[in-house]
RNA sequence: GGAGAGGUGGCUGAGUGGUCGAAAGCGGCGGUUUGCUAAACCGUUGUAGGUGUUAAAGCCUACCCCGGGUUCGAAUCCCGGCCUCUCCGCCA
């Protein structure tokens, strides 16, 4: 949600930034629903005033035993205008709240022009993609013959787009979450969280995903509740309508949550494999923090996101995501991409972005800088750290040997029970 | 799922449909006193919107879980929702 009063104040500014985004703002109806919104306050709160003065003015007569008939007469009138301004006021604040829910954040003056993916801009690049001296199979090809993974079983349980692992998959899996979970909390001073997986339409409402993506994600209408699409939505709910004290900023919290997507408009697309799925689990990092320090944070958060790449010894690249392509509640965004040899093809497996306070204004998420100081709303920034189906991905085809065993990156292996690599059990 | 109780300011806790933004206590902040600490005493103590201003002050309005309603007037009455607690049922 962006400030109204940003929007006040420098129209044109607002109208230019969010056109980088191919987003086309009704500000001038925007501003227009403002300045009647304001009249009506005004009109509803003089006659309010005059209400509050003769409510004052019955109690006295009544006390005192006389007739108050006249004026209570007249104030029924008062009451009913009262009651026409506000209904008119709270219709125009509707529909101005539906406009305001719909526009993006506004993106970042480093953020690359540009309106599709293919405007992202390279910004670094980390390992040597590695040669094979015989074809690198797809991760598919590589996880059936070693049966760790079922396709056709996930679909049977529960349609296409889901998938069953097995054995040393699902190990493999369990072990990659606990991997990343202990990287984040031991070495980059995040605090782990274990949130719910179903979320309420005021949470999600609150992260920016309602009203504008309720088709991308599963509502289960018997309770009215979301299968949440990322952590991000269940951690920006933690804190929603609090004043966080003084000296409690920077928050950085770790969860693991599974994360379910419809992917109503992606049908035909990715859909062999692990690349593209309804479920899939996600180790996500999240901070607020003063509004000063986010976009610090911001990159802080992007080497967390790195080093789990590069414990695992998986090359990836970092792009710096243009206008068009950055989250709607995100002002900046970095993709990290890793390198898949059997699909010959970059990968993202994570997202790292600042929304400063876009969902901070929606969720109504505030700190005070020092007892009594006025709150201000917080930075919010999330970023995956990372996803884990594409992380597979990389592993099976990278660590693929000729004779179909995979080798396991060494500082996975503690949490493999000491296994080196996965082969065809018998 | 059934039956009941309840949600009041940072916390505890009063509150009769009319001078209630709300008693009292605690806590916090400031001050007096004291060599220092403690105690005592005095004062102060929220959020948002509108208006105003260079900025502020000021003024107005709203907020007693949330949203509607009744009424000239609602913390108080009615309806819906959310949450908490107790008992029963079911269950990992």
């Amino acid at each position: 949600m962006l400030d109204i009063r940003l929007i006040r104040a420098e129209p044109e500014a607002v109208r230019q930034a969010l056109s980088r985004r191919g987003e086309a703002a009704a500000i001038d109806e925007l501003l227009a629903l403002d300045a009647r919104r304001r009249e009506l306050i005004t009109q509803s709160e003089q006659l309010k005033a005059r209400q509050n003065q003769a409510s004052e003015e019955i109690s006295r007569i009544k006390r005192e035993g006389g007739d108050a008939t006249p004026i209570i007469a007249e104030m029924k009138d008062i009451s009913a205008r009262v009651k026409g301004l506000d209904a008119e006021c709270r219709s125009v604040e509707s529909e101005m709240e539906a406009m305001l829910a719909k526009l993006p954040n506004i993106p970042h003056e480093s953020v690359p022009d540009g309106l599709s993916e293919e405007c992202n801009v390279p910004v670094d690049q980390w390992g040597e993609p590695r040669t094979f001296d015989f074809p690198p199979r797809p991760h598919w090809e590589i996880a059936e013959a070693l049966d760790i993974l079922d396709f056709e079983r996930g679909a049977r349980i529960a349609g296409s787009g889901f998938v069953l692992y097995k054995k040393g998959g699902a190990r493999l899996e369990r072990a990659l979450i606990n991997f990343m979970l202990d990287m984040h909390i031991s070495r980059h001073g995040y605090v782990e969280m274990y949130p719910p997986f179903l979320t309420r339409s005021e949470v999600l409402y609150g992260s920016g995903k309602l009203p504008k993506f309720a088709d991308d994600m599963y509502h289960v209408q018997l309770d009215d509740l979301w299968l949440n699409p990322t952590a991000e939505v269940p951690i920006t709910g933690i804190h929603v309508d609090e004043i966080l004290p003084p000296g409690s900023l920077p928050l950085k919290y770790v969860a693991y949550c599974a994360s379910f997507r419809r992917e109503a408009g992606a049908a035909g697309k990715d859909t062999r494999g692990l690349i593209r799925l309804h479920q899939f689990d996600k180790v996500e990092l999240f901070q607020f923090t003063e509004p000063e320090r986010s976009y610090d944070a911001l990159e802080e958060m992007l080497r967390h996101a790195r080093a789990v790449l590069e414990a695992l010894e998986l090359p990836y690249r970092v792009l710096n995501c243009c206008a068009g392509d950055i989250g709607q509640a995100a002002s900046k965004m970095y993709d990290v991409e890793v390198w898949a040899p059997g699909l010959e093809r970059w990968l993202e497996v994570s997202s790292v972005s600042n929304c400063t306070d876009y969902q901070a204004r929606r969720s109504n998420i505030r700190f005070r800088r020092e007892a009594g100081a006025k709150p201000e709303l917080v930075h919010t920034l999330n970023g995956s750290g990372i996803a884990l189906p594409r992380t597979v991905i990389a592993i099976l085809e990278n660590g693929q040997r000729e004779d179909g065993s995979v080798s396991i990156p060494q500082a996975l292996r503690p949490y493999m029970g000491g296994m080196e690599e996965i082969r065809l059990e018998g």
